[in-house]
This record gives C-alpha cells, structure tokens and sequence, in this order.
DNA sequence: GTCACACTTCGGGATTGAGCGAAGTATCCT
DNA sequence: AGGATACTTCGCTCAATCCCGAAGTGTGAC
C-alpha cells in the first residue's frame, strides 16, 4: 500500500527535533508561535543572542521548513510556515513542564487562540479571516491586484494584493463610529496571512482601528495571551452591522 | 487567573526537543512509540550505537521524564511514560518529511494504532484493554495481589499484580480453540500498561495465544505498522465469545 | 562456586556548532 | 549624494557532547 508509506513510525525526527532544540531557536519559534510575523531585529531581542547569530539559526530554521521569510525593503519577516509547526511546538511545550499540565484548559486555550486571538494589534484566527471576508462580501473594502507596488511590509502571497476602501465602505464604517482619518503615516490596509487558517486578515490601520472600536463598542474584549473573547453585543453586531455571521468562525 | 497559569508561550521547549533532537535518542523514543517496554540491549541495537553509548543516552531520557525503567533480574526494561509524549513524537514526525504530507491518513492511522494494535506479540489498544477487561468481567481471569511476587518482567504499576485464569475461564476458553497447556517457559499471564490507554492490557503467553487463535478464527489481521484490523466476524465473535462489546473499543 | 550476561561508569578522542565582532551588501531617509 | 539602518557573511574561539572501549557491578544459569 504505496499511499500509506508516511507513518509516524517512519519519520526521522531527529534533525526537527534539533532545530527546535536550541535554546535561541526555541525562543524564536515560541515567540511566531501565534503567526505573527516577526523582523530579525525583534526576533534577536527576544532571543537574547547578537544578529550575527541569529541570522544564522534563522537560516537553519527556514532551510528546516519550519519558518518562512518575506522580505520587505531593509526588513526580513519570520513567520511559521504550517500550523503542523504550531501543532508541534504546542505539544512539546504541553510536555515542557513536567508537572503542572492542565490539559482541559489547553485544549480551551488553543481552540480559543484559532477562533479569535490579536495578532499584533488587530484580530486574526478565525475571526479575523471571516471578517476580512464579510468586508470584502459587503464592498466595504476592494480586492485589487498590486503588480508594480512593492510588496507588503508583513507579507503578501506571492503576487501582491491591496484592499481598498470604498466609498459605501468609508460610510458603513463610519456609522459604526470607525474614524477612518486617523491614519497616520501607515497604509491603512494590509494583510496577513493567518497560519491557523492559511488565508489572510485584515492588518494595517484600518485593522487596528476596528479591533479598538470593537473593544470600545464591547463586541470584543481581550483576554490573556492574546485570546479575544467576543461577547453577545459583538456577536450580533459583527453579524447585523458588518456581515460577519458566527457559522464562520464560532 | 491563577488556573491558567501554564499555556503554551511559556514552557521552555528547548531542553526537551534537545531531547529529542539526538539521533540515537530520536531512534530509542521510536522504537518505544507503540507503548511497548524494551530492553536497554534491544535499544542499542535499534539506534546502532555501542551499549555504553545508549546508556548515557536513556538515563538522560529518564532523567528528562521522557522514559521509565523498570529493572527485572539483569535487565532494565524502557518505556514511554506518558502519552503526552507519544503525541509530542507524533506531531514531530507528522512535520518530518517535510513534503509527502498525507494528514487524513495520517490521522486515520493515528487513530487506528490506538484503537487496535500489536505490543511485542499480544493485542493492545483500546481493543487490548478492552479484552482484559472482558476476561476479568467475564471470570475468565481472576486479579490478585502479589506482594511478595517479585516485579513483572515486563512492567507492573507500583504494586504487583497478578491474573490467574480460573477453571471456568479455561473451558471457556477452551472451547474457543486456546490450547492453554502450551505455555513453554513463559508466564502464562502478564499484563503490560498501554501509553494510549494508560489501562493494562493482557501480555504474557496467555497475550500472545489468544493474539494467535484470534487471526486463526479471522477475527483479526495484522495490518501495516502494528496496526490491527478487527473483521465482521471477529467483532461478533469477540462480543458472543467474550463479551468484548464493540463500543468499548471500536 | 564459577561463568555468562546485562548494564553502568569512567577516561580520552574527535566532531559539532553556538557565540561574538568586524566587514560587506542592500535599502531607506533626508 | 551621504548617512543610517537591517541583515548577512566571514573568521575565529570555546564549550558541549557524542562516541567508543575497558573496567566495574549485579543477576541468572549450571
């Protein structure tokens, strides 16, 4: 039975296993482990080892499969490449210390950290990806292709993408009480891609804004270790006022 | 929030993927992945290092908490200690050939090896422990303590424990075609504790004919990887004969 | 009692790779 | 254009540990 030849019993999972087992990777690896995109910079800080150095795990780690680049002007992003990955590392940090293990409220923990959780400052998981949907589905925002522009800061696919606002979506979020002119000197949409849903949601300031007005709104509110709980108010006004119906991500 | 304490961007993966990450090491926790209980000779072969070499290598694996020996006469016999590990291998190996990913069989065959499987020479599994349970529900085994008796080669829990097959037991199983006289020098009964059940099931000679009579009568065969498949007539067989109900393990 | 066997401990050799700083390349800002 | 920033590459040092064979300890077999 040639289609079942990959078994766990197969594999070699040594040299996996090595990647993950250095303290400076292992830092770099748990700190993406939420699919958030990192620059080397900030990966070097939180492992506490010079850039020299951590350029060179990084390589190994993306030579491993594990981790991703996407360059962007002077920056490089890291990412997760596969949720396999975020799997992988959660269950050996499940088995990290040895005792205290609450695995009920583990297993709540990372169904919760995929349905809604922050990703930098704006919504990702499930949530995230299904209200970038609704805003699309709605006009709010307007999928165009990008070929000449540069590419995205936290990524974009291979070709390059832009949401634009629309004007009906400039209003619609405005009754909402979403100031769209508050953008600074930041685009106001990107995207980033989701690992635990493999599609992306809506970043940039335009993101951000709305995961503030949410949370000012009482639709959502942050828990610990960047779970987002939505409340009854959030659930049926993501659904009447923007679209965003809970089959998608509840 | 005192409870929740413990999640995943915690723990310090690094010393245990370190582990892990060894290739002799890697070898040894494979071999053990199935629940069974080996020798420190049988490892060292397996990894292909000299004696010496992997008895540094289990002692770091036991000292870590990723395996238990249980000293019977001259040997030291290992296992996987909790099933939390096994999982933690198996999501590492599900990453390690980083390309022919075939999750869906993957997972149908993760979910087989526990339901059904070989341990040495004698069902194990949901569908092992099933089996004891039957045999002790149905009179067939009898359980006693065995304080003085000295430790099950093959693994006890703390205490000791034995199973003696009781005269009704062995018409029953007589009738069922098991030649129990035929146990050479081998214990007639053993039980061994399943990693994916944390349960004992039945080792020992009496394991390994019952195994035996089972594919005989087609109730059983031996699938790829250990894995067992139970067939039409094996799991009426099992329930009439038995009285190893289908919902305890299927 | 003696031998055989299973495993551990010890000592020494060889390899791996983690670490840093300095120099090099590419990009952004003004 | 010039300088600052982000990251990589290079050269090097140093520590960890992986490996083996030989010797030591304890158990089972005859």
């Amino acid at each position: 039975m040639v289609g079942d030849a990959v078994v766990a019993g197969d594999a070699d999972i040594a040299p996996i296993a090595a990647l993950m087992g250095e303290p400076a990777r292992a830092a770099v690896l748990m700190a993406l482990i939420d699919g958030r995109a990192l620059a080397a910079s900030t990966l070097a800080a939180e492992a506490g080892v010079a850039a020299s150095t951590l350029s060179a795990h990084l390589a190994r780690l993306v030579d491993g499969g594990l981790v991703s680049v996407e360059a962007s002007g002077r920056n490089r992003y890291f990412r997760i490449t596969r949720p396999e990955v975020a799997d992988a590392l959660e269950a050996l940090a499940r088995l990290a210390p040895c005792r205290p293990i609450r695995s009920l409220r583990q297993g709540t923990h990372a169904e919760a950290i995929r349905r809604a959780r922050t990703c930098y400052d704006h919504l990702a998981g499930r949530l995230g990806v299904a209200l970038l949907d609704a805003l699309v589905a709605g006009n709010v925002l307007r999928v165009e292709e990008d070929p000449g522009g540069r590419p995205d800061p936290v990524l974009g696919a291979g070709r390059s993408q832009r949401y634009v606002l629309t004007k009906t979506g400039k209003a619609r979020l405005g009754e909402l009480g979403v100031d769209v002119e508050t953008t600074a000197r930041r685009p106001l949409t990107r995207y980033c891609l989701d690992w635990s849903e493999q599609r992306p949601h809506l970043a940039g300031a335009l993101g951000n804004t709305l995961l503030s007005r949410f949370v000012d709104l009482g639709w959502v509110t942050r828990g610990e270790r960047r779970v987002v709980q939505v409340t009854d108010a959030g659930r049926t006004g993501l659904a009447r006022d923007l679209g965003v119906a809970a089959g998608d991500w509840a």
